[in-house]
DNA sequence: GATAAAACGGAGAGTGTCTCCGCAACGATG
DNA sequence: CATCGTTGCGGAGACACTCTCCGTTTTATC
C-alpha cells in the first residue's frame, strides 16, 4: 500500500538530478554563447562531467535545451520593465528598455537567430517565454500612450519584431550606435501625428 | 606544345558542370526554404541526381551553397529598385521597395536567419551580396533625402537592419500587416523634424 | 578517333545524435 | 542505520550526416 501514494504527494526530487540540471544549464548557456548553436550536445554532457543520456533526459531535444537556457535570459528581461516603470518617465523607461533589449540579445548573439533556424516554426520558441517580454512591451508602451508620448493605435508587438531585427544584424564596430539610433527612428516614428 | 595553353585562353568550361552547378542551385533552394538550412547535403545531392563528391566540389561548405542560394534572389531585389525609382515619386519607391524586401526575405525564411547561425561571423555572407542591396537602400534614401521626405543624417543601412528584423519574425497569420505597419512607423520616424 | 584535362560518383573514415538498459545513488520508512 | 522501492546515471552502440579521396567516365580540342 505504502508503494503508490497519492499523485499529489510525490516524493521529493532528487538533489544529484536539480545539480546535474543546473549544470548543464550553465555549461550550455556558456557553449551556445561562445561557439554557436550548433554544438555537439555529447560535448557539452562531456564538459558538465555527466553521460550523454543524463543530458537528452532533462532535456530530450536542441530545442528544449536552448529554450531552457533562453528562457532564463528573458526573465531577466522581463524584470528590468518593472524598474524602469518605476524610475523613469513613460516615454524613457520605453526607450531604455528597448536599449536594454538590444543589448541584452546582441550579447547572446547566438540564440536569437537559432530561434527561426531550427524549426521552421520561427515562434515556436518565442511562445513559451514570450508572454513575459509581450508583457513587458505592452505595458511600456500603454503607459507611453497614455502620456500622450505615442499613438494608440500602434501594436507594441511590431517595435518588438524590429527589435529582434536589430539584435540580429547587431554585430560590427558602430552595432551600438546603429541600435541607438534605430531605437530613436521608431519612437519618433510612434509620436502622435501633430 | 598544345597541352599547355596561355592561362588567358583557357578551355571552355564542360557542359555537365553547368548543368549540374545549375541544378543543384535550383534544388538546393527549393529544399533550403521548405525544410530549413540544417537539411542533409548528401540528400540534395541525391535528390538532384548527382553523387556527394559533385556537390561538394561545387560548392565545398554548406555556407558556400547557401551564399549561391541567397545571392541569386538578392540580385533580383537590387534590380526592383531601378524599376521603382523610375516609376515612383522618391517616397514610395523606398516604401514600395522595403515593403518588397520583407516580402521577399520572408518568403525564402530559412536563409536569412541562417546568415548569423551559420559562422558567428553575422555579416560574413551579407559582405558577399550585400553590396547590392546597401546600394540599392541607399540609392533610395539619397532620393528621398533630396526631395526633403526623409531627414538627411540618416544611414540608410540603418533601414535595413529594421528590415531585416521583421523579415525574420514575420510569420503568423497577419505578418504582413504588421509588416506593413512596421514600414510606416520606419518612414515616419525617418522624416525631418518639422 | 586520339589525347589530356576536367568532372563525376560513391565508398568509407570521422564525427555527432540520440536511445537503451544494467547499475548506482537516493529518499522514505521503521 | 538498514532496508526497500524508485529515480537517475552513464556510456556503449545503432544510425545519420559530413566531407574526402581516387578510380572511372565524360568532355573539349586537335
Amino acid at each position: 500500500m505504502a508503494t503508490k501514494r497519492s499523485q499529489l504527494a510525490r516524493r521529493k526530487p532528487r538533489a544529484d538530478a536539480q545539480r546535474n540540471r543546473a549544470r548543464i544549464l550553465v555549461i550550455a548557456k556558456d557553449a551556445f554563447t561562445r561557439s554557436g548553436a550548433n554544438i555537439s550536445l555529447d560535448d557539452v554532457a562531456r564538459q558538465a562531467g555527466i553521460g550523454a543520456g543524463t543530458l537528452y533526459r532533462h532535456f530530450p531535444t536542441r530545442e528544449a535545451l536552448l529554450e531552457a537556457v533562453y528562457r532564463t535570459e528573458v526573465e531577466k528581461l522581463a524584470a528590468a520593465e518593472q524598474k524602469f516603470a518605476e524610475t523613469m518617465t513613460p516615454i524613457e523607461a520605453l526607450r531604455a528598455w528597448m536599449l536594454l533589449f538590444v543589448d541584452y540579445i546582441a550579447a547572446k548573439q547566438i540564440i536569437a537567430p537559432a530561434l527561426n533556424t531550427l524549426v521552421g516554426r520561427p515562434s515556436k520558441l518565442f511562445q513559451a517565454s514570450g508572454a513575459l517580454i509581450k508583457g513587458a512591451i505592452h505595458a511600456l508602451v500603454e503607459r507611453a500612450v497614455k502620456s500622450g508620448d505615442i499613438r494608440p493605435d500602434l501594436d507594441p508587438l511590431d517595435l518588438l519584431r524590429a527589435l529582434v531585427g536589430v539584435s540580429n544584424v547587431a554585430s560590427g564596430p558602430d552595432w551600438a550606435q546603429s541600435a541607438r539610433r534605430l531605437v530613436q527612428i521608431l519612437i519618433a516614428g510612434s509620436r502622435p501625428i501633430s
